[in-house]
DNA sequence: TAGATTGTTAATCGATTAACAATC
DNA sequence: TAGATTGTTAATCGATTAACAATC
């Protein structure tokens, strides 16, 4: 059995936003691309587009390019996004509302399909069709429903607790909107949401 | 006139990282920390957070470590948020109203002034204290007003004309809610809020 | 065919880490 | 003082780029 090669963490970090322009390339109606013209398009080096592509297997041809179709297919089997994931999000505040509400997850393939809140007078409203589940029953709603990813959109001081509860439920990938470094243990793997530290890293080139 | 020292700027993201786990640790009421600390807590190693703040100068003190609020003062004058930042908000949709009502953005540093929108029927509504003010006067508005950073917040095929824009009327940091790679001139900086990429980065890695 | 572009190798570049003298 | 931790240097590690044979 071979070794299953270990693809860097930053290449994988550089597909999903191959797979965005490789979608707005389809969209504006082109059937075929060149690392060269995505390289434009990103900012990045063709060398390095062709150097990620190949840990993978040879997806273009000689001369011609690369058939956006196909290398799309590609990608999402690559990211395991060829299929629908079930989502969980904890926190139906302002922001927990805006994410349930936001149409953008559902159609690039994540589907929330549980939302749940501590506050007594927010159980049982709807929010996006769904009704909003009190935070005791998210241990039983997760494992039953064999979810694999949390979106955390609780305040800060809370993040914690329920990040481990949802780890705890089987969770194993976290999407954390409360701006705080979570603790994890390996295996589960968790992104960022701060779009303050992202402002607060641009104003040091502003004059 | 010694060349200003040119700082890798995935130097300069780490800052922020940096700030918010010390705000982590002020909050908690330590008063000194050290690197090893730090980088336990953040997942880095402690040489990597003493090189990385060698860049700007010596913050911390042999054999105890460094001052909590110091350091976090330095850092918050290095990233120039030691005062607060004038925002423009492009778009007035779920996305924007969740945006502009976050509070997160004021409480640490950075107050939304102004909301455009081109929908005739937002126009002139109020949306968190201020009105919702047509797209057309988005240049005359942030030049008057010097805004220096623009939130983008409109449908993915719009983005980049309002880009345009914001760009023309002096806006010098974009923050990208759009799933698009902006095209933007030398001296303007761009980062992008894509959480479906971050879940698409995490997908690859679930059995 | 001639031109274009891939996939890959080797060279370069830059970032991270280990180690330690300095010193609180 | 003894222990701890900084700031910095040099060594290591890994990522990016340049270049080109293969080939469509």
């Amino acid at each position: 059995m071979a070794a299953p090669v270990d693809i860097p963490d930053i290449v994988i970090g550089r597909l999903p936003i191959y797979l965005r322009a490789l979608s707005q390339l389809a969209d504006e109606g082109h059937d075929i691309t060149s690392s060269h013209e995505l390289g434009q398009r990103l900012g990045i080096s063709s060398a390095q587009i062709r150097k990620d592509l190949s840990h993978f297997g040879e997806f273009g041809k000689q001369g011609t390019g690369y058939q956006i179709n196909h290398l799309l297919g590609q990608l999402k089997q690559i990211l395991q996004v060829d299929h629908e994931w079930a989502v969980a999000l904890v926190g139906a505040g302002d922001l927990g509302h805006a994410i349930a509400r936001y149409g953008g997850f559902l159609e690039r393939g994540f589907r929330i399909v549980a939302v749940f809140d501590s506050s007594p007078e927010k159980i049982g409203r709807e929010l996006n069709g769904m009704q909003i589940l009190p935070a005791d029953d998210l241990s039983t709603v997760i494992s039953e429903q064999q979810v694999k990813i949390g979106m955390v959109a609780v305040p800060a001081r809370y993040a914690q607790e329920v990040t481990d509860e949802l780890v705890k439920a089987g969770v194993r990938a976290i999407l954390n909107y409360a701006p705080i470094t979570l603790v994890v243990p390996k295996g589960v793997h968790v992104q960022y949401i701060d779009p303050v530290a992202h402002l607060q890293r641009m104003t040091y080139y502003i004059d």
